[in-house]
DNA sequence: TTTAGGG
DNA sequence: CCCTAAA
């Protein structure tokens, strides 16, 4: 029997030699404060704390996500931005391995509503009323309860004035990443420092609200941080508006016309918290290595001396921690509400930036994915490339990382890929189609003969996939592409040829699946050389064009590639239009005199003097 | 989703 | 061709 408490400094020593798991909620101020420990413990019947055993813990890793009741640690959690609601995947990883179960702390510090109790409901109501450990939740939910409630009075009691530092408040990732100690003395050193420093007094305040065991880690219940403090009321109470506003330059770098002392007050607060959040998320495996502990911290210690946050919130924004939506799923939804219900009011309040076009998230989060390996375990918005994948399987890799894969179909076979976002930027289906073997079919086919160079067999399309997904460079692809992009004209130019020689209706006969076998995917190379779609326009897609303007009217490309075009997939109502629109242009360069165009341009397509007479005469007919 | 336009 | 804004 047992239940769910945290560490207290005062007990520390029946932990030793044990196994221990130990979050901390690192923060930035963590190198001001001190880190708050967290031990995993359960409560036995007489109600003293019993460390947890390695069985125990081991389950806990084995298990993962179907945490036994008797392990499960709660903590208070700072998470402020909406971004937070992402799960990073060491946060991820460290918390399902401690068990721990996070509350979600919006930025608005909420008052104790994020109690511990809270955040054990939540739980309660959530993971641990999973199937898993349903038979014990109820009792353990009632002692829990208690024992946490007990815990609170015990905090509220000892107040806040709990000197300095616990000697063992060392940061372990998990039972098994003990290589923290070391970072830890180092840590140590610094944290005090800092304290004697007390370089601001709102970042001293803002430290020790947020993780500072100062106030925490002796008092009887140490479990969560002193939230209530996390107020900006507190720390910016006193201060004129003008000073709210320094700080508030002070805190985001910029300046501010708000005289609203209330929004000051809580713009602050929240930076702050913010910049505080920041090193959560240095505790970052990456390559096997625990990293941003020692060198990051330094480093934001610096940059907090310097400016008081810039940068750190900076940081923080791109590496942003998670809740633990993932992980713990409802557990925490309650929270969230608060989170950006306040939040969502605080950003309207404040500027607004204008939402970065599509391109631009999509680069940025390319970069993000290769730097911040697969963070991102957004779901791809694309029906139809999620209906030929799906997320398989979450699977920690020893490198202690968690890798979310997918299985991707391809040609019958299934092969396990990195889970990326995907952000499709041409017709997914038509890669997909090509991609699943769809494109057999014999013709296109001499035209494919000829361009032969860029036809890529299933495999090496197969092969491409995973590439992409991997974000990895293939070492063919690139120089395929190059050929591709450089000769595209010619390629263009044989294809032509081929096309006029041929019977046009052949071709576009040929049905869907030559159609979708499609020349080139697009690609990035290096991430910023993109290959074009690129599609030929042969004589007979032209005549067909030409005349459905002329049955349907220019505008009704909708109806015209319905009529039309249904069998030629790759040519979208957009495509008909622009090309159409080329046509104009073309038909209107040559002078009406000039009937046999004389004005081509190099590589250009010969398109017969006959149809761009039409052309224009449809363009007239239309533009009266 | 479709259309219209800019790039 | 690609990307968006509008409708």
């Amino acid at each position: 029997m047992g239940t769910v408490v945290g560490t207290v400094e005062d007990r520390r020593d029946m932990f030793e030699g044990n196994a221990q798991t130990r979050i901390t909620p690192f923060s930035s101020t963590n190198q001001i404060g001190n880190p708050v420990a967290y031990k995993l413990v359960r409560v036995s019947g007489d109600g003293s704390l019993v460390p947890a055993t390695d069985e125990e813990i081991l389950e806990v890793n084995d298990t993962d996500m179907h945490i036994p009741s008797d392990t499960c640690q709660t903590i208070g959690y700072l998470a402020t931005d909406e971004e937070n609601v992402e799960v990073d995947e060491t946060d991820m990883h460290i918390a399902s391995d401690a068990c721990q179960t996070i509350g979600y702390l919006p930025a608005e510090g909420i008052p104790s509503r994020l109690s511990q109790i809270e955040s054990s409901e939540a739980i309660n109501s959530g993971l641990l009323h999973s199937d898993n450990v349903q038979p014990y939740t109820d009792q353990y939910n009632e002692e829990m309860l208690q024992k946490v409630e007990q815990e609170e009075r015990l905090e509220n009691v000892h107040g806040s004035q709990m000197p300095s530092t616990p000697a063992d408040a060392n940061i372990q990732c998990s039972n098994e990443n003990n290589f923290f100690e070391e970072d830890q003395v180092h840590h140590e050193a610094l944290l005090q420092d800092e304290c004697k420093m007390n370089e601001s007094d709102m970042m001293e305040r803002c430290s020790n609200a947020v993780a500072s065991p100062k106030e925490t880690a002796l008092s009887a219940a140490a479990q969560k941080p002193d939230f209530s403090r996390v107020r900006g009321e507190i720390c910016l109470d006193n201060l004129p508006i003008k000073a709210l506003q320094e700080t508030f330059r002070a805190t985001f770098g910029r300046d501010t016309t708000v005289k609203d002392k209330t929004w000051l007050k809580r713009r602050i607060a929240m930076g702050l918290i913010n910049s505080c959040d920041v090193p959560t998320t240095n505790l970052r495996v990456k390559d096997n290595k625990l990293i941003g502990n020692q060198e990051k911290s330094n480093d934001v210690t610096n940059a907090i001396r310097k400016e008081m946050g810039d940068d750190v919130r900076a940081t923080k924004m791109k590496d942003a921690p998670s809740s633990t939506d993932h992980v713990n799923g409802h557990s925490n939804g309650g929270n969230h509400y608060y989170a950006s219900e306040d939040y969502s009011s605080e950003q309207r309040a404040a500027k607004r930036v204008r939402k970065p076009t599509r391109r631009y998230i999509e680069e940025l989060s390319e970069t993000d994915d290769k730097q911040q390996n697969d963070k991102s375990v957004i779901p791809s918005k694309d029906q139809r490339l999620s209906e030929k994948s799906e997320v398989r399987s979450i699977s920690v890799s020893s490198g202690k990382r968690v890798t979310v894969t997918r299985m991707v179909s391809l040609a019958g076979s299934e092969i396990e890929v990195p889970y990326v976002s995907h952000v499709r930027r041409s017709r997914p289906r038509e890669n997909i189609m090509a991609l699943l073997g769809c494109h057999s079919s014999y013709l296109e086919d001499k035209a494919s003969a000829a361009e032969s160079n860029l036809n890529l067999s299933p495999s090496q399309l197969s092969s491409e996939v995973v590439n992409r997904d991997s974000v990895e460079k293939s070492a063919s692809r690139p120089v395929q592409n190059e050929f591709a992009t450089s000769d595209e004209n010619n390629v263009e130019h044989i294809l032509s040829e081929v096309d006029q020689e041929m019977e046009p209706e052949h071709i576009d006969s040929s049905g869907n699946s030559s159609d979708e076998n499609n020349i080139g995917v697009p690609i990035m190379q290096g991430g910023a050389l993109r290959r074009k779609h690129h599609r030929a326009w042969t004589l007979s897609e032209i005549a067909k064009l030409v005349e459905g303007v002329s049955k349907y009217g220019a505008g009704k490309w909708s109806e015209i590639k319905k009529h039309l075009f249904s069998s030629h997939s790759y040519r979208t109502s957009v495509d008909l239009k622009d090309k159409w629109r080329n046509l104009l242009k073309t038909s209107f360069a040559q002078s009406p005199s000039n009937s046999v165009g004389s004005l081509k341009k190099h590589g250009s397509m010969h398109i017969p003097t006959q149809i761009l007479l039409r052309v224009r005469e449809l363009a007239e007919k239309q533009s009266q």
